[in-house]
DNA sequence: CAATAAGCGGACCGGGCGGTCAACTTGCTA
DNA sequence: TAGCAAGTTGACCGCCCGGTCCGCTTATTG
């Protein structure tokens, strides 16, 4: 099956060129981006776009998906590290870095995507769970915290700082910081209601 | 100015179910809710409701113009409690429900909608600011914390909660407990970064 | 009840969008 | 270097959307 021939030069660079052309033009305005202005960026015409990528989504999904294998990359090499507390820590940290140099938030929004996304999103969440495990029996978060909470509570330091219109770069560390505070053992205060399932199976019939 | 002549007693009976029927259909397809929709929802016709609502956005901003006010009001109303610290707690508590139960968020997206929009907004963050102090004041929440930083954190729980598939309509307690235990003083860590300005002078030149 | 202005509705317009296609260009290979 | 498949392009299509407009309906009022 896809027996795939070996793309022609210009073509892949064609492709290079799209994918980042579009992965600023998402960043900038969203879902709302237009195929048109995506290709005009990249320097190619608009039939271009749509012979890569069969469908505007199928764009998206090939963004979103080099993400989520750059964060489950790190993620997989933090669960080595020696403190797993900061080792769940670097980890948030660099997922918001990620996401405050393009904010890709909205993927969210575009609910599935594509089976590859929704694979490999399963794997980066099986990473997370593994992080937040090490990182409770270790002690460094609370016991009732669980791997779909770190996961949920990942993404709102750079939701909350994106209503801040002249906003330092950096102003997420501070919510990153009192939120992990509200992860932290100390002073916990027992939570109200029980976690949700773990979010991997979830979405799309199949 | 603006003699308002009282509105005719069928046109005011358009007009709530035009506001009714908006809300709903924005809160389940957000921003991208038709106007076209949103007629035929409250059994009126397209021109109708740029009758009442010259714009698209006028209409979303008499919306989302309800809704600060009831916030407000809750909000004030708390500031006379006799504790400083649930009284914060209850308030976002009240926030959290009101978004649950027909979520605006993109509101925030829709950047400035209306002077009116700014001016009671405003006020909210007043309100807010003067809830945080008197929380701080009393020793409910940490030193370092803001009324700004209050009112970003607000809408997390809601936010995050969003992605879950089939969350239960209660799940938005727990990430409000989690972020409130980071707001309070109990084993607070420093904070990486300072808060941002206040709120309120922010965006439209007037 | 008659006169009138306020309100209503839906056909219509212009614009932007995602996606298609057939004519053209170009990198590869023998 | 010749031939061809792979790749490119932009005009084009159908659709949907916000907003307009004007002929019609109806609440109000004296």
């Amino acid at each position: 099956m896809t027996s795939t021939r070996p793309l022609r030069a210009d073509a892949s660079r064609n492709r290079q060129s799209l994918l980042a052309a579009a992965a600023d033009e998402f960043a900038e305005r969203g879902l709302n981006a237009s195929v048109a202005d995506i290709a005009r960026r990249a320097g190619v015409g608009k039939g271009t776009v749509f012979r890569h990528f069969p469908t505007k989504d199928d764009l998206l999904a090939a963004i979103v998906l080099d993400r989520i294998d750059a964060l489950n990359a790190v993620g997989e090499r933090l669960l080595d590290a020696a403190d797993p507390g900061a080792a769940l820590s670097e980890f948030l940290t660099v997922a918001a870095e990620q996401r405050q140099q393009r904010d890709l938030s909205f993927l969210q929004e575009a609910g599935e995507l594509n089976a590859e996304v929704t694979r490999v999103r399963a794997q980066l969440f099986q990473t997370v769970h593994r992080l937040v495990d090490r990182a409770r029996e270790h002690g460094a978060v609370r016991a009732d915290i669980t791997g779909a909470d770190v996961i949920l509570l990942m993404c709102a330091p750079n939701y909350v700082t994106s209503y801040v219109p002249d906003a330092s770069p950096d102003l997420w560390q501070r919510y990153l910081a009192i939120i992990f505070d509200g992860l932290r053992p100390e002073g916990a205060h027992p939570l109200p209601h029980p976690p949700p399932m773990s979010l991997d199976a979830t979405h799309t019939p199949d």
